[in-house]
DNA sequence: GGGCCATATATCAAGACTGATATAAATGAA
DNA sequence: TTCATTTATATCAGTCTTGATATATGGCCC
């Protein structure tokens, strides 16, 4: 992970225990984040084709701002309300699958 | 999802509102049930080629109780600790993504 | 400019999840 | 069987996540 994404990690609440720690995450931490910004950043996509944040949000029971704070890879959101949100769109778990899967992969 | 299933997750505290709820689970919640339970067997057999539960326990700062409970599948284990558990056995994300792609390809 | 819609941000009480702890049950070797 | 190891179950206080609500910002058309 590079010091620009961490820098945004920093603003939307990413901390794991103290700043130092944050400096230097575990390989495993690391990819627990880069897991949910994987599935915020295609929740997204997936969202703008078909509908909007509040119609989402109805759907499935949630509200605008939680769909808003998803989708911006906020750290007050869990990889359950995620995938909660992603299958809402109507995602496979293959599809699932794959976004988790491509991580990582140039 | 067939009724022996059913019946399995109703022992493990499984329930989405009341129980009339539970016999349609939309498709949706049924889904992120298998992708918990998909989780929970693949860390389960991963877990146990290289280590007991308390030494993954430790190596990730939980404990081994919660680790029991994340390999039976129990509802009060979030989908977060159970990619973080498998992530401590070496899991990459690719391994991941494949076993939530597996989900219902018969 | 104003009005309208979509998205973003802030706060908060209620509930869910957590690690810790204790303890019980299972497994297996001697 | 007894003992050691591993796994399962139960409880609980602290923390995190939640939906709801209010409000702010941004874009776009008139």
């Amino acid at each position: 992970m590079d010091q620009a994404t961490r820098e945004q990690l920093a603003k939307k609440g990413w901390q794991v225990g103290t700043v130092s720690d944050f400096l230097d995450l575990s390989p495993e931490e690391a990819t627990l984040i880069e897991i949910k910004l994987a599935l915020s950043r295609a929740l997204k996509e997936r969202r703008q084709q078909n509908m909007t944040q509040a119609e989402l949000a109805e759907k499935m029971h949630s509200s605008q701002p939680r769909i808003a704070k998803a989708e911006n890879g906020d750290a007050s959101v869990s990889i359950e309300l995620l995938l909660r949100a992603i299958l809402a769109t109507g995602a496979s778990p293959q599809e699932i699958g794959r976004v988790i899967g491509a991580i990582g992969c140039p």
